[in-house]
DNA sequence: CGTGAGCTTGCAGTCACTGCATTATTCACC
DNA sequence: GGTGAATAATGCAGTGACTGCAAGCTCACG
């Protein structure tokens, strides 16, 4: 009963660009953006300038002008500031197209998951300095990292649609779910090769063939079984 | 290494009754083990009895009769208490026989892995209380599963051994680096599945029993490609 | 023995984070 | 336009993990 927040905390908000709204929100919404994203710069910018572990929140606060507990409400945690957002699941869509597919299961997944995260951030410029800040700060990368593992639980059935979609049932093959979850943990393994890749040693390349490369990697070691 | 004494009081007054049969240490080095052991069983007691995140430092050391400080010089962190030592590398044996097996290459990475683990500690009573402790408490099952990136560096050279004694090089393959990151992320997947099964949901079978039931769930999915 | 190295401890302090009560804004409705 | 009900922002006081420092204590060894 601590790791998780008890009031508020930080929401999905879709809504905020870089300069004007928009979508004609109503005042208090638009400020509330306005707020975060003030927050957020001056955080990353701070742990970029003098690292995550030697800023505190209350530098942050002081650079931001809110209070300290203002910057709780928004982001639960110091760490939530920098990570931002977390990964999010894949369209419905490219949900489909992998249920569907009939690649190497594990390569069209990773394909599938990435594509969602890159395909999501709009604000290139400050996801590039958040990349930075993990690039310095590995505890904080392993972090991110380790966020996948939240929707593991939704990429579980996504995985057992898929087979159910290619005629396999739990009745011939009794630990259908034990494999649909090997089939994820394997996943979020290569998830972890390409987010090792971008965040820790700065991949020079654009998201996209970052992904195809992992993808193809998978494929080779994993010898593209169809599933 | 080797710890298996039952002292489970402060460190009271053990004259002549120390049946250490492997380590001749002196009185200061065995003191110091002893110490450990109270806190360590301190520690998971009393998380077992009221919930990890319930208990304070300060308990565990009210418990087990030593300073806060002694606590922090010991175990630098409160979750160190409870995850206890680090998972091991693979001994020399096991690692020649990885690099000569020529079974699906993940999943032997996997099996391996998982069996120097499992042969670390005779499955002491300790043992089975931390891994109940896990199970209550996702957020530090969750740190135990990030430990075995700690050794991912290891591994990777361990893989290229393998390639290399497989007679591929660099020259014929120039992203062999890069695949036998795959293998060694892909791996951490798979220990990913074992570890979720042994710590979250209960698994009732021998340790041996889940390494094999995941190995052969890696080479279904994978494709039991050699390499 | 006596002395130095290694352990343990108390203390003071930093920092992340929380609950609660209060004040300031914005909204919805008249 | 004014007003009362949400909602957000803040101050404050506290908890708990963790650290550096400066003793004091214990064991090892000549």
């Amino acid at each position: 009963m601590s790791e998780s927040e008890a009031v508020s905390e930080p929401e999905q908000d879709h809504s905020a660009r870089n300069k004007t709204a928009d979508p004609p929100a109503g005042l208090r919404e638009r400020k509330r953006a306005a707020t975060r994203q003030t927050i957020e710069r001056a955080a990353v910018q701070l742990a970029l300038e003098h690292g995550y572990d030697t800023i505190t929140v209350e530098m942050i606060c002081h650079a931001s002008m809110v209070s300290q507990r203002t910057f709780f409400n928004y982001f639960g945690t110091k760490e939530g500031v920098i990570l931002g957002t977390a990964p999010p699941m894949p369209d419905e869509a490219a949900t489909r197209a992998f249920i569907e597919g009939t690649g190497s299961i594990v390569g069209d997944l990773v394909g599938t998951i990435a594509a969602a995260i890159v395909d999501q951030v709009p604000d290139t410029e400050l996801l590039r300095l958040r990349r930075q800040v993990l690039q310095n700060t590995p505890a904080l990368a392993a972090k991110q990292m380790a966020r996948i593992v939240e929707i593991e639980g939704n990429l579980l059935q996504v995985v057992l649609d898929r087979f159910r979609a290619h005629g396999r049932s739990e009745q011939a093959t009794p630990d259908l779910l034990d494999e649909a979850r090997m089939v994820v943990a394997l996943g979020a393994g290569g998830m972890h090769f390409a987010m090792r890749a971008w965040f820790e040693t700065g991949f020079n390349g654009t998201p996209r063939e970052l992904v195809a490369t992992a993808v193809d990697l998978i494929n080779r070691v994993t010898g593209e079984t169809p599933d």
